[in-house]
DNA sequence: ATTATTTATGTAAACGTTTTTATTGCAATA
DNA sequence: TATTGCAATAAAAACGTTTACATAAATAAT
């Protein structure tokens, strides 16, 4: 039933052992706590070095709950949304600088999901965690920040309880997409919403109105339509929205994947870009180039977004005391043919 | 320095106590083993809920070298690359389901970095571990196979030891590919390999050069361009190709990103696809019909490679002595406009 | 010369499990 | 009745660390 792997690695107790030492003062040269012989120093890390041993990570974690170095949680939505690939990136590169493994957990929009990573991160000890919750009032995120474990939001904040957070102009950066749409001379235009419970959503919706309004046009509720933040909704919406008697001139995308099916939609139906109808994107991808066309969209800097959430959480479990912050990031226009 | 976490979880031993009754009782309930009372069972179960008592998956770690529903390593070379992440969803979809979490490594083809991450999968007591090795002899991973250490190797297999594999048809696959060019005409057929140290490389290499021979085309070895398997030499290969003074007229992209870094280079000199130059991919993206021109591609089943990698890995720890096996998938020719 | 302080090291407890071994009480067997 | 066997449980060791405490020697202070 249960395995048993032949390899086991060296231990303080070999090498203390083999310098005729307690592993206590092993354990004092490795940690570089003062007090220690220099001449043992040398001796011991040499042997050290011969012996390879390299520090049991596990038995770290258990003796210190909480110990350097060690172990970060990544929870994050969706990994085939490119978006948080880049976010991800940015993450991995700074723990890794800091020695920090991650664990990752994709909750594919599943609240239970969601549940049962968190109790496994928590059940592994991890030093802190990233997470894009599934809502602002998401208890389970909202107990572990009250708890005291080093946490820090991205994408998505939690209103019923203090914690940093990274996140973009996701109003300003709606405002400026629609409102380069609406000065092309767009008229009749709609914006696929992901998850409407989600901040972003929200936000970008309200970017989407504000710039309506700016514009002297009128907003057509027949043109928001609410989905579920993936690929095939925006395959699905966006059929909808031209099948309607007045269909749309352009379309604001609320993500990546609904953009991605959009677009798919658009083909299918064999609609020229942006002559019939035009589509601006919120996130670009690095091959947004290639797409036919070309596709107009606001930039979020997701690599910087993982970046900046692991040196806050970083900071913050070295100095769990400092206040709370949140990061707001700017997000850029990148203008090509699709509208 | 260091730091202290507020929040602590329910042990074994607060469990006991409650019920007044050994940790070891409530240990075997937990693995229900035999022997143990119906009612003290009842007893325990009922207050094991109560106090919502989880067990510590550190501590078991540390007790059982391999403990069951534990934690897996995967080790992938890119995480930008699409084919990648659909891998990681496989693998991330089974772990789930069998209550492993999963220690995510990317080492962005960064030996160095592969290196410093295997050291601290190993120190985490891994149960097992998915990799896509740097090259066929990549000691380190050699090392821990015959070390005992579940492992399961993906998209690239080991030379010099028995390990398990998951592979693709890479030579039929770029045979499909190529074949399906000459046959629509095209004469002047490139190749863009990524590194070519990489099995999967020279298997594309060799159907290329299959397809060539079995349509009595000659191979042209300035056509075949060598790069890293990344977005930029897709770029930059494709460039060099386009300036050749006598160019492709179709192009066999090795990858993923490296067809989206030759689709751009070729936008970017205003080129008509596939009337000016033809392009072939290996690896498609749900998105792919969304390129300009749609992509025809050589579909590689990525998720069923992360799924079977997963099953195959968790099948090892559960029974070590299996003998070892390599499944190879078959792929499949996306059709679409590009050729 | 005596006491206090510092320095270097060792001992042992603790983290939360699993598991081997030991200890009960009780029923069954002789 | 004495012995054996079994079922249920407890006790304790082990996994590999860190660290508070103890000890001993060496140095400094009186």
């Amino acid at each position: 039933m249960t395995t048993e792997n032949v390899y086991k690695n060296i231990s303080l107790k070999k090498v203390a052992e083999k310098a005729g030492v307690s592993i206590a003062t092993v354990s004092r040269v490795i940690n570089n706590s003062p007090n220690v012989n220099p001449e043992t120093r040398i001796k011991i890390e040499k042997i050290i070095k011969d012996l390879k041993y390299t520090p049991n990570r596990v038995a770290k974690r258990l003796r210190n709950r909480s110990s350097s170095g060690s172990l970060l949680g990544v929870l994050i939505p969706d990994i085939q949304n490119p978006f948080y690939v880049e976010v991800l990136r940015g993450i991995e590169d700074v723990a890794y600088k800091n020695k920090y493994a991650l664990i990752m957990c994709n909750f594919a929009q599943d609240e239970n999901k969601e549940k049962l990573y968190l109790d496994i991160l928590q059940s592994e000890s991890i030093d802190g965690l990233i997470a894009a919750p599934t809502h602002e009032h998401d208890q389970k995120v909202t107990n572990l920040v009250k708890a005291g474990l080093p946490i820090v939001c991205v994408d998505r904040g939690l209103v019923d309880v203090d914690v940093d957070v990274v996140l973009v102009e996701n109003r300003k950066g709606a405002f400026t997409a629609v409102d380069y749409l609406a000065k092309k001379g767009y008229k009749r235009i709609a914006y696929i919403s992901g998850i409407p419970k989600l901040p972003s959503s929200r936000d970008r919706e309200l970017g989407f109105r504000d710039a309506l309004e700016a514009n002297k046009l009128s907003v057509f509720t027949e043109l928001i339509k609410y989905g579920d933040s993936r690929h095939d909704s925006g395959v699905r919406l966006c059929a909808e929205l031209l099948e309607l008697p007045n269909p749309p001139d352009a379309i604001f995308a609320g993500n990546n994947l609904i953009t991605l099916g959009a677009l798919e939609t658009i083909h299918k139906k064999g609609l020229k870009i942006p002559g019939e109808v035009a589509i601006i994107g919120f996130d670009d991808m690095y091959w947004s180039i290639s797409l036919n066309p070309p596709l107009t969209a606001v930039r979020q800097p997701a690599y910087e977004i993982g970046k900046c959430a692991a040196e806050q959480l970083i900071s913050r479990i070295n100095n769990p005391g400092r206040p709370t912050s949140s990061m707001i990031l700017k997000t850029e226009l990148m203008i090509r043919n699709s509208c």
